[in-house]
RNA sequence: GGCGCGUUGGUCAAUCGGCUAAGACGCCUCCCUUUCACGGAGGAAUGACGGGUUCGACUCCCGUACGUGCUACCA
């Protein structure tokens, strides 16, 4: 009997939550749905130099966006609380010294600057980065080199010192990852990391497994980064003696630069203009801050879309995913090897489609911030109208107001020169007339105006062509929008006679 | 430097030995539209390289190149 599908998502709360995290939530999240299992978020905060303040709860409010709430949280609970690793202290230090009384860790009592001397000592152009490993851990100050009495005397001193796993020499570890296949490591090239540090915090590569064995995680998704480190964590499992419960690994291939050299980072995003955190983010100790794609206009269930798709897809011609589907559809077995770059472009395009999908009123629900952003108050209704009459031409939520503010204010014509040009006495007598029959015009519709519209041209013995551009700018302010007799419908009797009156003033 | 992982158009990608190599984004042309957009029709653009295996290789194997990750008492 295959045991219960648990996942779970491990961030470290120190800033921002990356859209790489958000996918590797998201496929943590289906996998858990598609299965019947559960979705744990833990926080891996073991690194107290690097807390940062409100970390936590931004990853919540994210995954509330994102609509990927979890089913074990630090906040909500659940049956292997706390789901805090710095609440989980003390649970760590007992297998670490089981390992030690094994022969599989040991202690180690270099000081930072022992450590850095033997790295500068070492390091040559052929070697750059010297390990703390088989080859050097006989010159170091550790429980392997040191005699008992030495160590035993250093301890009773309470000399600083951290508990360091011992990679065996001429292994190889072998395991299968569900995306790479079979993957293999040589231990003579993997180093003794630290695995409890000086002041008690395990690192993430003993509090990983022993919370993922504690929390009973069946699956554990994580990016490429951490394959390296597989066969650390890979050897802890089998040293505690715990390797029929290990979960299966799944190496989730990067995010990359749209132009290339190195994963994604903040820097990238403020560099090409996007954002690469979910929702704004302000870092308290520099006050530096980060756009999210929240803030940036785009609707979650989009951004999730274009999340999923990028490195697996489900082998049809399909691009647009509701949640549910990808819980459906999606399969490990189809997810990239290779990393992604980056495309702003697409996600736009996503953000659009799911526009394109929404109704008036829904869309006038989303807009409406943007809109009173700029001090102006439609009414829902009016504004669900709009909404309706410009969202092809919208691709992100601010644009709501670029493509419709003139349905909310009265323009600034900025294409003044465009009717100055050609303008003549002609125009202006036609403009003066037509004003005058929209004045008696009994009903106040887009066909009621073209009508009259049509019948003031042949009336002036004028081109019809010639006078919707002007008529367009004098509405609208520039060279864009819906059919300017629904602008007109739109906006009102007095509101249109006004706008023609003033741009007649202006020549 | 070492080790791991990867490699189909500019980008995301389909293809599980039969390919005249899908589709999408972006780009270009045209149509629609007396604006912009949407929509429609076309177009340019791809298997890193070299060896095998095979009747047949984008697909399998091996090398090379390139990319990328790791190489902290950070995750």
């Amino acid at each position: 009997m295959d045991k219960k599908v648990r996942v779970r998502f491990a961030p470290s709360p120190t800033g921002g939550l990356h859209l790489g995290g958000v996918r590797t939530v998201l496929y943590n999240y289906l996998y858990a749905r598609q299965h019947g299992g559960d979705f744990v978020l833990r926080i891996e905060d073991t690194d107290q130099n690097r807390y940062v303040e409100g970390a936590e709860q931004y990853i919540y409010d994210c995954l509330k966006w994102c609509r990927l709430i979890p089913d074990e949280s630090p906040l909500k609970g659940g049956p292997y609380a706390p789901y805090r690793q710095s609440e989980r202290k003390h649970l760590y230090y007992q297998y670490a010294q089981q390992l030690v009384d094994a022969g599989h860790a040991y202690y180690a009592f270099d000081t930072p600057e022992e450590l850095e001397r033997m790295r500068a000592d070492l390091k040559t152009d052929e070697n750059p980065n010297p390990q703390y490993g088989h080859a050097t851990r006989g010159r170091m100050r550790n429980s392997l080199s040191l005699s008992r009495e030495e160590v035993m005397q250093l301890l009773e001193k309470q000399t600083p010192y951290v508990i360091r796993i011992k990679m065996p020499e001429n292994e190889t570890v072998r395991f299968t990852d569900m995306i790479r296949g079979e993957v293999h490591f040589d231990t003579n090239q993997v180093d003794d990391k630290v695995l409890l540090k000086a002041d008690g915090m395990p690192t993430y590569h003993l509090a990983v497994v022993v919370d993922d064995r504690l929390m009973q995680i069946s699956h554990a998704f994580r990016g490429e980064e951490w394959l390296s480190s597989a066969p650390v964590h890979i050897l802890l499992w089998k040293y505690l003696g715990w390797l029929d419960e290990m979960p299966q690994w799944a190496h989730l291939p990067l995010i990359l630069k749209p132009d290339g050299h190195g994963k994604l980072s903040k820097r990238d995003g403020e560099r090409l203009g996007f954002p690469v955190f979910a929702m704004n983010w302000t870092d308290p100790r520099t006050n530096e801050s980060a756009q999210g794609f929240r803030e940036r206009g785009f609707l979650p269930e989009a951004f999730i879309n274009m999340l999923a798709v990028l490195g697996w897809n489900d082998g049809t011609e399909q691009e647009i995913f509701s949640l549910d589907e990808m819980v459906s559809k999606f399969s490990i077995e189809r997810i990239h090897k290779g990393g992604a770059k980056f495309d702003f472009e697409k996600a736009k395009w996503y953000n659009h489609q799911y526009l394109q999908r929404k109704t008036g009123a829904e869309l006038a629900e989303l807009a409406m911030p943007y809109i009173m952003a700029h001090t102006a108050t439609p009414t829902p209704e009016y504004l669900a109208k709009v909404c309706e009459l410009i969202k092809e031409r919208c691709t992100l939520l601010p644009d709501f107001w670029e493509q419709g503010h003139f349905f909310f204010e009265t323009p600034e014509i900025k294409e003044l020169d465009t009717i100055k040009q050609k303008w003549d006495e002609n125009k202006k007598a036609f403009f003066q007339n037509w004003i005058s029959m929209l004045e008696s015009l009994p009903s106040w519709d887009h066909l009621s105006i073209e009508n009259s519209f049509n019948e003031a041209i042949q009336a002036a013995g004028l081109k019809k062509g010639d006078i919707m551009l002007p008529l367009r700018i004098m509405l609208v302010g520039g060279k864009y929008g819906p059919g300017v007799f629904l602008i007109a419908e739109m906006i009102g009797k007095e509101d249109t006679v006004q706008r023609v009156n003033h741009a007649i003033s202006l020549f």
